[in-house]
DNA sequence: CGGGGTTCCTGGCCGC
DNA sequence: TGCGGCCAGGAACCCC
């Protein structure tokens, strides 16, 4: 379940691998969420930005004249990787592939089908509301604390849904809610955080993340990056994946249990209500 | 318009 | 061994 180290981690790696490519051609598995991936064909790939979960794979125009600046977002959903090849997929999974003026390929593995893959005009984020209303990136210095508990106080929803709703802060998933919940010892379900707790919250969340990064991003199963390879962070985890282990600050054991129809996990005696 | 519920997908795992 | 049933889970989408 890719979310913002892992993103981060792919764009680091694919930016310099396609950048300065054209795009010759295009196909796509026929779902919506895949099906407007061939527009790019005509275009040149001049960048691979970031915001949240999403990628955002800038495309220049071709010489032709009237055709305007593109931009194909990717999420990766739950199982979905980028991969450049030298030659065109074979794999049952490939939802999304661009052939490239130098012969590679590149293309979108994913076998849930929770990703997407959509062109866009540049910056026209309609048809994506999450991305259109998403929150500051986490290490934007204009989040602060201050500013992180007043977006808290304005929703009465539980912390950790609001953690999850790319509203509040971008790229946020479950594994790095449950684990900065933790660490700042919150119970995930309340929906009452003072200022003070919600200042230490976010700079949980920001070394939670920083770490998984500086980590390559945590593989549990079918995150990889572009050249295949996987993250360390899941070794490093405290909290998410762990109930009934018991708890490195307290030693009793983690529980689960959905919340807002999320599963998860936190201490009862850190994280107590 | 905020918030809650539903839906999309398929491999892996559990239990019989 | 084979198989039905269940689970994971981000975000679009629908509805109140």
């Amino acid at each position: 379940m890719p979310e913002l180290p892992e993103v981060e981690t792919v764009r680091r790696q694919l930016d310099p691998l396609i950048r300065g490519a054209v795009v010759v051609a295009g196909r796509s598995h026929p779902s919506a969420k895949f099906a407007s991936a061939p527009n790019a064909v005509g275009h040149q790939f001049s960048g691979v930005n970031r915001r949240g979960k999403y990628l955002l794979l800038s495309l220049e125009p071709v010489v032709s004249p009237g055709r305007v600046p593109l931009e194909l977002v990717i999420h990766l959903g739950m199982t979905g990787a980028l991969h450049v090849d030298p030659s065109p997929p074979t794999d049952p999974y490939a939802r999304a592939e661009w052939e490239l003026d130098d012969g590679r390929w590149l293309w979108f593995r994913d076998i849930r089908r929770f990703g997407r893959t959509v062109v866009v005009l540049r910056g026209d984020h309609q048809l994506l509301p999450t991305l259109r209303d998403l929150g500051p990136e986490p290490f934007d210095p204009a989040l602060t604390g201050a500013s992180f508990y007043r977006a808290l106080v304005g929703s009465r929803r539980r912390v950790k849904t609001q953690l999850l709703s790319q509203r509040l802060v971008a790229g946020v998933g479950n594994i790095y809610a449950d684990e900065a919940l933790w660490r700042a010892g919150i119970y995930p379900g309340t929906r009452r955080v003072g200022p003070e707790r919600a200042a230490r919250l976010l700079s949980h969340l920001r070394d939670v993340l920083a770490e998984a990064l500086d980590h390559g991003g945590t593989t549990l199963r079918d995150y990889r990056t572009p050249d295949r390879s996987t993250g360390s962070n899941q070794h490093r985890l405290d909290c998410y994946g762990r109930s009934g282990l018991p708890c490195r600050e307290c030693g009793g054991l983690l529980t689960s249990r959905p919340i807002d129809q999320r599963t998860t996990t936190w201490c009862p005696t850190c994280q107590a209500r």
